[in-house]
DNA sequence: CCGCTCCATCGAATCGATTTGACAGGGTAG
DNA sequence: CTACCCTGTCAAATCGATTCGATGGAGCGG
């Protein structure tokens, strides 16, 4: 059982100087076929699979990770089909770079101390338009290059965005449109504190969440006080539970706008239970455009965004970080899609 | 516009050595108060945020990085809400030791070969308990510590592992009960080629998914030969699309099995489609006591896994491999939870 | 036969920290 | 006053590879 094998052992078997076997490995083509071949068969005898990942990565500088922020705890962030799409994309583009990605989540991931001593070669803010992070903070103390996706907005830091404000503009004129006046929102949260209900002056302000905020205050363009209802994550049960204190008030809105179409999939439960026809005695509409299937066979007006689409532009953001360039800001345009669960307003 | 300061040149405008200062970040206690102190500003005037993780690695031997593979492509493996749990568990143990979970995918993730330029201490088989995985051989070489979660099972190799075979014969045994005759499966993958339809001797031999084997001869222990449908993935949509091809057959089968709760999902949209009321005319199972909220308020009579356990339970494999330990196999129980979309045969 | 070019290989510096055992120097006990 | 111990600091070895620029030798043309 002797010391397990480095490249020079295998050099020295080879009768080469690690520099060539170092060479070899890298299918230089500055060194002879023969020769490469001659320090494989040495490391295959020596049970040699390739040069030490971590040495090279000091020596290169690089270590081939890319961490992906998650704010929330894996477990609720991965319910949402939205931010899976976005990593998938990035992965997409990140795995031809041969780069893997670590997950870092708010919960349950490394305390926040123990991310600067992870070995990344930058870092995507990946779920959470959330300002002022200690993970932020953290990252850009050790100088890992950043991206932004929906927020936060930092200076030398490039951002990757959506039309969150314009798109619920456009969703909220629609329901205008119909005829819609008593209108209502349920928004995502705008703080990770478990706080659920109506979303008054004070709570928008100290919110974290850029696209919670901004998509209220575009549906607030339309309909200028529009009530709204905060839910405590981004699911089913909490639309659902929004939906119903919405439905259950005294002056009943005849649409919700709900900031996610998983949350409006729950409002549509909430519907449900109180025996409201959709869109008969209720519009209701979403965000995002995610991919429901068990939906079907309802197709719920939405605003839809390029979410895989969003992922890969904060992947090729990341590749130009690593060349040395810098990426520009990118903002994707969103558009409505109307379904079947929007319609006139009950007379 | 200075290199970038090092140990060193922090230690030296502390006017202390190397070793010194890096012992004063380690927080080790054999150095001064006075002289930590003194390290921290030099480090704080020089704008270094802490020792360079690659560096430390590489003197340690240890990247902190542990690795998730994932056989599928992200978007559809995150689909899966047991995968999704799964991985929560993991990171839930993986976090407490800030060691981080670098996502592998079979898709889209770095290729095999850039697999090992990576700096893993360590990895995970997730979501696949895949044989003869060129993933798994690549890593195997290196000699990384690996833990399977339902396989492969290779000797010197910790698994994690479910009884799959007795929750299906529960779960069969139980609809045996209730007078079913006619029974069919609808099942998982047998492998990543897309292939769908009746699984024959030769597709059951040639699979490399151990679990979905497992779950089919479960299931045929009771029924001695019922028939299957093999899906291309696991998703609602195959699920349907399976179910579908089942219920329009000659002999349309009274209770349908489904490999998993997503599937089962899909059978029921296939069932509500062709107007067959469940359990009246149709009895449908799953598998995994998955957590899908849209479902309400059906129940599906399922068989629950202790998912997030698992993970935790590889978890703590993890764990005990960096210690050097050798960990056991674990090995789950299943439970049967009848919901209310079994019932008795129709007559 | 000489000089030049080109090709394959090698030397040596470097990446940035960690860690152990040794060593001053001051304090205490005998 | 001496011997010893403890505390805080340091020197030096080590982790394992990468990467130029340099070098030796073979091949070629003149």
């Amino acid at each position: 059982m002797s010391d397990r094998a480095t490249l020079s052992t295998v050099a020295a078997r080879a009768g080469v100087s690690p520099s060539t076997a170092s060479l070899a490995f890298a299918g230089s083509p500055r060194v002879a076929p023969a020769t490469v071949e001659r320090v494989l068969r040495a490391a295959g005898e020596l049970g040699y699979a390739g040069p030490d990942p971590i040495a090279a990565s000091l020596r290169r500088g690089r270590s081939g990770v890319v961490g992906a922020v998650i704010g929330e705890r894996l477990l609720y962030a991965f319910r949402d089909p939205v931010a899976v799409q976005m990593l998938d994309g990035l992965t997409e583009v990140l795995g031809e770079l041969g780069v893997g990605l670590l997950l870092l989540a708010g919960d349950g991931g490394p305390a926040p101390a123990q991310l600067g001593r992870l070995p990344l070669d930058a870092a995507v803010f990946a779920t959470c338009g959330l300002e002022d992070d200690p993970a932020f903070r953290l990252l850009r103390a050790r100088r890992v290059p950043l991206v932004a996706v929906e927020g936060p907005v930092v200076a030398g830091v490039p951002l990757v965005d959506i039309e969150d404000r314009q798109g619920t503009v456009e969703l909220a004129a629609h329901l205008r449109e119909l005829g819609h006046r008593r209108v209502a929102m349920v928004t995502m949260p705008l703080r990770l504190d478990g706080r659920r209900g109506p979303v008054d002056a004070d709570r928008l302000a100290t919110g974290v969440y850029r696209d919670t905020r901004e998509r209220l205050l575009g549906a607030r363009e339309v309909f200028a006080d529009l009530p709204a209802v905060e839910t405590a994550s981004n699911g089913i049960e909490e639309g659902e539970q929004a939906g119903a204190a919405l439905l259950s008030g005294p002056d009943r809105p005849t649409a919700i706008l709900a900031q996610s179409d998983l949350l409006a999939a729950g409002v549509l439960r909430a519907a449900a239970a109180r025996g409201l026809a959709v869109p008969g005695d209720l519009s209701v509409a979403g965000f995002d455009g995610a991919d429901l299937p068990w939906l079907a066979p309802v197709r719920l007006t939405t605003v839809v965004q390029p979410t895989a689409e969003k992922g890969r532009a904060a992947g090729r953001a990341v590749v130009a970080l690593l060349a040395g360039e810098v990426p520009p800001d990118v903002v994707f345009p969103v558009v409505l899609r109307p379904g079947t669960t929007t319609g006139p307003a009950p007379a």
